[in-house]
DNA sequence: GAAATGATTAGAGAATTATCTAATCATTAT
DNA sequence: ATAATGATTAGATAATTCTCTAATCATTTC
């Protein structure tokens, strides 16, 4: 699962579809595809290198010519394997953010405040959703509004102020529009 | 295989990767998926149907919803499958041609001439082998050449003409450089 | 039926990239 | 060594396409 997304894209291109489809009858070099394919050697050359870089193919020097052929155990995988990318899906955080809270409130109310942080952050951000975007709260309302979760409502202030949810000046207090706190 | 170009140009992009990272998990819909990748509902609609053009993505009406999901089956497949073009590879066509010609010649000599058209005209470039690009011959000079294949240098000389491998003007003939003799 | 919400289409701008020519590098043959 | 041949790199051009905004279509709710 390195770079699937760069490797598709080389794979994707119908020049390189004809490169890989003669490779796959038989080994080859740069001056034969090139003609094979009615192209410069300068094009061929091109994208040899590019599904070299990727490990699509092998090169190795024989006598005059450099040859070309496929690397084959790569095209044995199924195309599942190609499309995982490195980026954690949204919806598997959704799904992990939904276990912490439950795991958290109990009834409504907040059980305990999680010790590590990265949970910490996800029930502050479930707090923060009884606030409205754009409306200024003085410390005495978002104290009540805090309260009706958990009894702490001091440390859970500095807590939501900590992590950027909340917004403060002076006594008034506002949800922030980090796009963290995005409900999508 | 279909359309294998088509289908890999449109996995092979960042956006419908993400999209599909997201469908493996659970289906879901273009509002959803616009939020969750913070583009606009019309690029991910553009970009889910692309997607079901080719098969990727089937979706359904459900209530309020068109939810989008995986055609699975589909990524079961290994790479392999992916790769093949409509295209003949010219290499595969080359080692027909070789099974023809040794097929039809025995000693250097032709034993007789194929019916089939097809076989035909690859025992025709075959011979013009023996001819100079950018030279001219007699007719005389013709028929000694071909004698060196078959008695019947005249059904030879003409359907070598028939094929357009050879031009004739008046008694001049010469080789054509029709790109289908060539020999790369 | 009107309003609201989600999905789609059309058109335009910006970014990517495949291909060519020309020049250079690397290896083999004379 | 020098010439010849194949491979590669650099720079320029042209085509493709992703993304957005704005407008329209389709379905559901009031």
């Amino acid at each position: 699962m390195k770079d699937n997304l760069a490797l598709l894209k080389v794979i994707a291109d119908k020049t390189r579809l004809d490169i890989l489809n003669i490779l796959l009858n038989e080994d080859s070099y740069v001056e034969k595809l090139a003609c094979e394919l009615s192209l410069t050697p300068a094009t061929v050359c091109y994208h040899l290198k590019k599904m070299e870089m990727l490990g699509l193919v092998k090169c190795s020097r024989s006598q005059f010519y450099i040859m070309y052929s496929l690397n084959r155990e790569l095209f044995e995988k199924p195309l599942y394997e190609f499309i995982k990318t490195d980026r954690i899906p949204v919806s598997s955080t959704e799904k992990y953010e939904k276990e912490v809270i439950s795991h958290f409130f109990r009834y409504g109310k907040l059980t305990h405040i999680p010790s590590q942080r990265k949970k910490r952050e996800i029930i502050m951000k479930e707090i923060a959703k009884q606030f409205e975007q754009g409306r200024k709260y003085s410390e005495k309302e978002v104290n009540s509004i805090i309260h009706r979760f958990h009894e702490d409502h001091c440390t859970i202030r500095r807590e939501m102020i900590g992590f950027g949810i909340l917004g403060r000046e002076k006594e008034t207090y506002w949800l922030t529009e980090n796009e963290k706190n995005n409900n999508c």
